[in-house]
DNA sequence: CATGAAATCAGATCGAT
DNA sequence: ATCGATCTGATTTCATG
């Protein structure tokens, strides 16, 4: 992981279906050198796959929030991991230091679909006695680029 | 947006390098179909764009955290706004409904970094009085794939 | 890591259904 | 709106220096 990896991935986080060409070009490599590189990056796993970026109004979630969920007990954690899991509205998880277990990023068509899942699926496992919802109003910056540091060389 | 629209995106979501003929033998169109369709999603604005999904971890971001952060009066937001703007650390900025003005997604390579930016950057900012870090200890899930619902037809 | 050639593949277009 | 075919150009890969 040295100056250019880190340019290319910064570039193809940008620029996903850039051609070894392009991202060549871009940072001053050779098509055959982005290849290498690429296929290096893939395979440690650096890279974790490729994605089309979906603008969550126009898939119709016309709502965002973060749950904060709160688990008494280890052994209620499964079912709940497992409803994690399993519902495409919980883009997220963290498991977060502070009063409360888990913070969930839920997205969902409406308040009505919201109330559906926390109240009525989240709230209704075993084990979990409160949670606490944050309506996001408006959102100013929302990236998935990742920085990306130089590895200690 | 119809059924098979839902389809291409959901795909492309998970794999963005298919080609046209690989997402057509998914979903079960042909490829000259993919084609326009993918062409109209685009112009839409419903793909916003396509990126490679990169590693935190590996990419030397050893540190998620949430940054409740307290504006307190109007005129200190645009200084805020572009400082998170030029963060690339702060992936997230949504303005939410609680007692806080913003919630931030931030990562960073350590604690140190991440101390760096909460109280020397954001809280160094003229009005801003407070604010309230949540660490994440781990992370069950992670995704930025959109669920896709259709529009009322 | 760069070059260059070869083989493959992908994407746009067209007429027909 | 979709299909199937075709055509054209681009892209990846590989061997060599």
């Amino acid at each position: 992981m040295d100056e250019l990896d880190r340019k290319i991935l910064e570039h193809i986080q940008h620029f996903g279906r850039s051609s070894y060409a392009e991202i060549g070009g871009a940072i001053g490599l050779s098509v055959s050198a982005v290849n290498e590189r690429l296929k290096k990056l893939e395979k440690q796993g650096v890279i974790a796959g490729w994605t089309a970026r979906v603008d969550p109004l126009a898939a119709g979630n016309g709502v965002l929030a973060f749950v904060y969920v709160l688990i008494e007990r280890p052994e209620h954690e499964a079912a709940f991991q497992a409803l994690v899991r399993s519902e495409s509205a919980i883009q997220e998880c963290h498991h977060v230091a502070s009063d409360w277990s888990y913070l969930l990023k839920v997205r969902a068509p409406n308040l009505l679909a919201l109330e559906e899942l926390v109240a009525r699926k989240i709230k209704a496992l075993p084990g979990i006695p409160r949670s606490q919802t944050v309506i996001v109003m408006s959102t100013a910056k929302e990236t998935a680029t990742v920085p990306v540091h130089l590895s200690p060389a």
